[in-house]
DNA sequence: TTGAAAGCGCTAACAA
DNA sequence: TTGTTAGCGCTTTCAA
């Protein structure tokens, strides 16, 4: 800035309220310093000002995976969010670890930032310490089944199982298979997962098979496993997947063997990822808002931010209704 | 800091050597700092620190949608390389918009980055400047077809479409379709585009028919554009996608209306996407080693952020070869 | 092995 | 409307 000061032949803190719009500043030096600062190719440092301001416009991104597509579409709706604000997000990747969750907060929070967006409710007691103590709006997404440190935004995923349960029984199937992932750390899966259960229990029914991968390509999962548990379980009527893409994976399959889909043969996903829409059938599902959580919670630590209101402001609880669509994969619910 | 200085009673010299494992620093009082700065919460400020050091750990990437699978993969293999590094990657997306990608630049240049990633190599004049002044190791990913500011890492978009219009060709195909996506912005695809015509021109073929879409699912948009494509010019006995998806799309609808594939008809994709792996047949297409060209770019970047030899070492070019994966929806090449 | 002084490049607060 | 002063929380450098 210096030198943009001299070339200009205005003092530093004018230089810097020009280029900050701040305050008020004649025309004349207005032009001056900008022109100064473009032929000089200035870029201002913001960790100079950051640091002299307390202000910082990073937001940090703490999210499990890439590789699951539901991540960046998360990110997606959070980044589009924040472009209007001048935040700034900062993502970092714990690949479902817990401590490398830990390291990666420790490391978001010393750059103290703007605001935190963290994926799930489950941290360690450490991580937990830091959320609560960071001095900016958190906002755990994804998941209401919990208590939250601050702000949350999600889907229960508890219920969104249960509902869906109770569609499948609603619509006769009675013979029920289920396949997911083998990830401790995903609780998200696991929530569903009981409340699938919790589901069918009340229509005195349970889970008869179940089948888990881990890693591959999950369409390929997805058809494989499925092979694995008709062949095992001929009789079940409804496979319940816990994502979409094993899913679709499974419909293929199915519809190659020419099962009566959904006749013979309910199946049902997770998520409501566009993929699904170009398949031969539409496989039922059920909508996890993923887009929107990114975009909700952006929202939250953008008001939080830009308005002076970090301390007082009470936390927000957002649950949103994932809602099922039951595309063409289940039968139309059993009449009385 | 100066709190663990004083619980400690440590100068706050020695507490930032010790958090640094910095210098010689006595077992006593190493431990004595570590203990206080626990008991504390105390995160150190590393916008300080970098202001004082003028060393930032930030390595900016910029790429132009986390829609598109791809940057997502691309980012992934970024972020795991940098992972081991103690560098953090933060991401800008452009929406495939020049003028974004300037200030999405800037924003990120403010912050003093110790590297950037950007996609592709068509930027803006000022974009290209800032690139050149950044006084930080700069790496242009995904494309090696023109000049770069520093290092590149990728692959040629143009031969790959040189290439497979060379295979389509060998296997006897010679009514060929093009269906893409409406993207001025999207250089990578219009070089494919443009190898891919040289290749057929040199068998003194053209392109027949072109179908574009923007937006929406792209499995769908595939289905859409092949049924319209080949309602309108049935004589074409190959399509070639400008990626994957589309060309998944297009595989099913093709199975679905009994085409001969890839007897009668052939069909090709690109990018080599994992979910090709679990489709009724593996469509042909070719690798575009996202992952590598994130893994590579990121350690080119560390490498130079590491050593202190910034300014002095020589820019790096990396062309990775990507290879056809002939799948089951291309001929075998015919005999002489 | 430890400490003291100076300053990184900017902005808040106040003065003119 | 503009300038001055002080200092953000750390690290570099030098001295002890």
């Amino acid at each position: 800035m210096r030198d943009v000061s001299e070339a200009s032949g205005v003092s530093e803190m004018t230089v810097s309220r020009v280029l900050r719009n701040r305050g008020d500043v004649s025309e004349t030096t207005r032009i001056k310093v900008l022109e100064a600062a473009r032929t000089l190719g200035y870029v201002p440092n913001k960790i100079a000002g950051a640091l002299a301001s307390q202000r910082v416009n990073l937001v940090g991104v703490v999210i499990p995976s890439l590789s699951n597509l539901v991540f960046p579409e998360v990110l997606s709706g959070i980044s589009a969010e924040l472009d209007e604000t001048g935040l700034q997000p900062v993502v970092g990747v714990t690949n479902y670890s817990p401590a490398r969750e830990e390291s990666v907060l420790y490391e978001m929070l010393s750059w103290r930032p703007a605001g935190l967006v963290v994926a799930g409710l489950e941290h360690t007691e450490a991580a937990r310490a830091m959320l609560a103590n960071a001095g900016a709006p958190v906002v755990e997404i994804m998941d209401v089944d919990g208590e939250g440190v601050d702000s949350v935004v999600g889907i229960s995923h508890r219920r969104a199982g249960l509902h869906m349960a109770e569609a499948i029984v609603a619509s006769g199937y009675r013979r029920i298979g289920f396949l997911g992932t083998k990830m401790p750390e995903d609780h998200r899966a696991r929530k569903r997962l009981e409340g699938f259960r919790e589901g069918l229990a009340a229509a005195g029914l349970g889970i008869e098979d179940t089948e888990f991968y881990s890693g591959g390509s999950a369409l390929l999962k997805g058809r494989e496993m499925t092979e694995a548990m008709m062949r095992r379980s001929p009789d079940l009527d409804f496979l319940y997947y816990s994502n979409d893409m094993i899913g679709a994976g499974g419909l293929l399959w199915c519809l190659e063997q020419g099962y009566d889909v959904p006749g013979r043969l309910g199946l049902a996903g997770f998520n409501g990822v566009e993929l699904l829409q170009g398949l031969p059938r539409r496989l039922a599902t059920m909508d996890s808002c993923r887009r929107e959580i990114g975009q909700r919670a952006a929202q939250i630590i953008a008001a939080r931010a830009c308005e002076g209101a970090s301390a007082d402001a009470a936390p927000e609880r957002i649950e949103l209704e994932p809602v099922i669509q039951p595309g063409d994969t289940i039968r139309p619910p059993s009449r009385g």
